[in-house]
DNA sequence: CGGAATTTTGAAATCGGTCAAATGGCGTGG
DNA sequence: CCACGCCATTTGACCGATTTCAAAATTCCG
């Protein structure tokens, strides 16, 4: 039911845990430093703000000031367009770093929201820019993550733009499957952090289509799903079925 | 018919043109840069790298060692999914930096095709990555353009996934213009770099709907197009109509 | 426990895709 | 300079996956 990530408590502190103390830290920023670094953007770190379900962490358009790295929870960014439409852009899990896409500018280009209670660690831009400058790895790591999340992007778009509707949801579910992995989950048996409603925006189908495909991998016995508890019965199928037609 | 961007010569050299002398420099990299970072930038830049029609500057998965900026011509970006579907991710134009979404990897995360006669600057990463790392500016300029092509992919998601035919079309018609309008030249008749079959993939459409809305455009009176020459007749409608459905 | 929100299910409508074929443009070589 | 042939573009008719509209069923929380 809960899939946020354990941290591991600092031996002598009941207080806010520092990246070296923090498991995540193999995923998160720190991935990238040595100790001695570490502490450096440790201190620059606001850690511990809590964010209830639908809370929103920062607005499109809001003063660009911070990126957010996700501790416990999950976290969706969404763009909204000039006549209204919102499209998620990205879900966001523990060990995440939000807001790259807003380097750009002084204003945030999306709006990030709590998909459940959510605590994250709030790290200032003009403080890591100046730490990036003398780190290199770090530098190196944030030039990474931003190149990674292009790629993830475009992926969207070829799953947008080339696949039908059963493939894309195989192709979701896979991805949380793997991301659920990376973070010492299970693979096949997980909660959805996010609506139905959240899968179709993402996935641009309507809701009606999403819990139809649903359904029918289910009967298909592709799937177990009860609401937001799925479980991935099997995988081989749901792999074959996200490729697409292998004709092409 | 040939919108490239005539690069202005250095006084006293027929060989290549430095970045200081080159018309570009408000586009391009060097934007960030005063005249001594520029110098040191300039060193470590491969010029006059010229492509032919249809010839590749980099293969998905090649060994990533260099991004390019275009210094004339233009270039189209594309991912080849595992079942060998390809969409393109983007369109590149004269001051544009190619390969921003390979620097996650050290192999390329994309395939970059000239659409025509095109001529490009290498810049060795690990170089780049150096230049960066003493020139704050250069790094902010970078994060810079890294979260501009996150936000034109997330644009392109959006459109992909909540637009018809007739609004994805309008919106790149109107991309273009405002393209070609930053680099001075005619934002309302221009000749398209790429074929429609490109179009078509660019906004997940096939080519005989890109050539359908192209002549109903025409028959409203919203383009004159013959070929690759387009010329917009009444831009504000093409914008209502991008715009989408305006009561969501 | 109750009411609202989410999810599911059904039937009908549609936009864009697919298939097929005609037309047009352009470079090459005679 | 023209004719050929190839490739890009256009046009037409039909089909199908997904959307839309409507309503029931279920779940979630306060």
């Amino acid at each position: 039911m809960n899939q946020s990530i354990n941290v591991r408590q600092m031996p002598n502190s009941g207080a806010k845990t520092s990246c070296q103390y923090c498991s995540l830290s193999n995923l998160c920023l720190p991935l990238a430093l040595d100790n001695s670094d570490m502490k450096k953007l440790d201190d620059v770190v606001n850690r511990d703000r809590i964010l209830n379900r639908g809370e929103q962490m920062f607005t499109q358009s809001a003063p660009f000031r911070s990126c957010f790295a996700v501790k416990s929870g999950a976290i969706k960014t969404s763009v909204i367009t000039e006549s209204g439409e919102e499209q998620i852009t990205g879900f966001f899990m523990p060990g995440d770093l939000v807001g790259l896409d807003s380097m750009s500018d002084d204003t945030h280009a999306s709006t990030a929201k709590a998909l459940e209670r959510t605590s994250v660690c709030e790290i200032p831009v003009d403080q890591l820019e100046n730490l990036a400058h003398v780190m290199p790895d770090l530098q190196h790591h944030i030039f990474h993550l931003m190149s990674q999340e292009i790629r993830n992007s475009h992926q969207l778009s070829v799953l947008l733009s080339k696949n039908t509707a059963e493939e894309r949801i195989a192709a979701l579910l896979l991805s949380l499957s793997s991301r659920f992995h990376r973070r010492k989950l299970s693979s096949t048996h997980f909660s959805l952090p996010m609506a139905r409603n959240d899968i179709a925006n993402f996935l641009g189908l309507a809701v009606e289509t999403v819990s139809r495909v649903f359904t029918r991998f289910q009967n298909q016995g592709l799937i177990r799903a009860r609401g937001r508890d799925i479980e991935l019965v099997n995988i081989e199928a749901l792999q074959i079925m996200a490729l697409g037609n292998p004709q092409a």
